[in-house]
DNA sequence: GTCTATAATCAGATAGAC
DNA sequence: GTCTATCTGATTATAGAC
């Protein structure tokens, strides 16, 4: 059984956080409003719990072994591709937020832990490019902001019932490097 | 002075659509509430407008020369170095095309015709692929998405106030074709 | 064109019975 | 734990004076 946390962030992403009513939340849980209300504290605590799963999970990529160890280029593809692993695994919860707009302490709280994952990001790939694992003919912060965009347009589109998405990181990972071209 | 338009799409922007009411858009005009309802019908109108010129000015892209002449990859990079161009021309637009959810016929319309554009494109990324000008070891479908993906990315966070993003298409064409690897 | 005043509806949240 | 009933405030939209 789906727990109410889970329905609510499946309604969220559906409709948006803003245009979700607890009616709808409460209707998706199959009990009343009232009802919902003795389970939760309100509509931003279900957001908070939600946003800070999706966190946890970005930001314990960074201290797994993989993302410490080995050249630049090595970590940045670990944590790229690890990145993309989450993202699938925590879809709902990671779509949720990347769609914050930062209306309220909740959402800006959540925006500034993105911000800084995202910056962990950036130094990698400028610590790659410092070390010439990387081209050095474009903007560090466009790459670094072009590279986490493509990671994280994935939860617009995957959906993890369909099948031929394993090799997802793998294939991304390889575009975001190799790029599109075929190579030599 | 700007439009009423225009007024009313950085607000959407800036809050997302739902969560910006009327009050919010009428204030930031400086007129009161009611005056503002004097020269647009509803909310809806508003956001109805905005994305026919967001998706008015991506289709037109569909019809250059440039999209429709040389080899298939010449075409594609054509396309996608002008997707970039039109979204950072018309910024708070093509931002709020991207935000809809489909909550309303309006949004419905809006991700339809978004829908055939992505089309257009994938069909282009399929074409090259057959044609030998894209690498053929990724999904021909995940490649367009990640593509997609990547311009789509931009609108997060470019500022055309800020300086040093002239480039900004040719080095989204060069890293989206060739990767992030030095070249060899 | 702009305003004040107000209607009609819906939102998040609570009281209190069972 | 769940319900009906209700409060309070915000929201879209309109009426009608100036």
């Amino acid at each position: 059984m789906a727990s109410l946390l889970d329905i609510a962030v499946t309604e969220f992403n559906q409709r948006g956080y803003d245009a979700t009513s607890m009616e709808h939340l409460s209707r998706a849980a199959g009990i009343t409003k009232s009802s919902f209300y003795h389970h939760i504290s309100g509509k931003e605590a279900l957001l908070r719990a939600a946003l800070e799963r999706a966190l946890d999970g970005l930001f314990a990529v960074l201290r797994e072994p993989g993302a410490l160890a080995g050249t630049p280029l090595e970590q940045l593809r670990y944590v790229v591709g690890r990145q993309v692993e989450v993202l699938m695994a925590e879809l709902p919860y990671v779509t949720l937020l990347l769609r914050v707009r930062g209306n309220t302490e909740t959402e800006r709280w959540a925006l500034d832990r993105r911000r800084a994952f995202d910056a962990a990001v950036a130094a990698m790939v400028r610590a790659a490019m410092a070390a010439g694992e990387v081209r050095d003919d474009v903007n560090p912060a466009h790459a670094a902001r072009l590279l986490s965009g493509l990671v994280n347009s994935i939860v617009e589109w995957y959906h993890p019932d369909r099948p031929g998405h394993a090799d997802l990181p793998d294939e991304l990972v390889r575009i975001a490097f190799e790029g599109l071209l075929p190579r030599p």
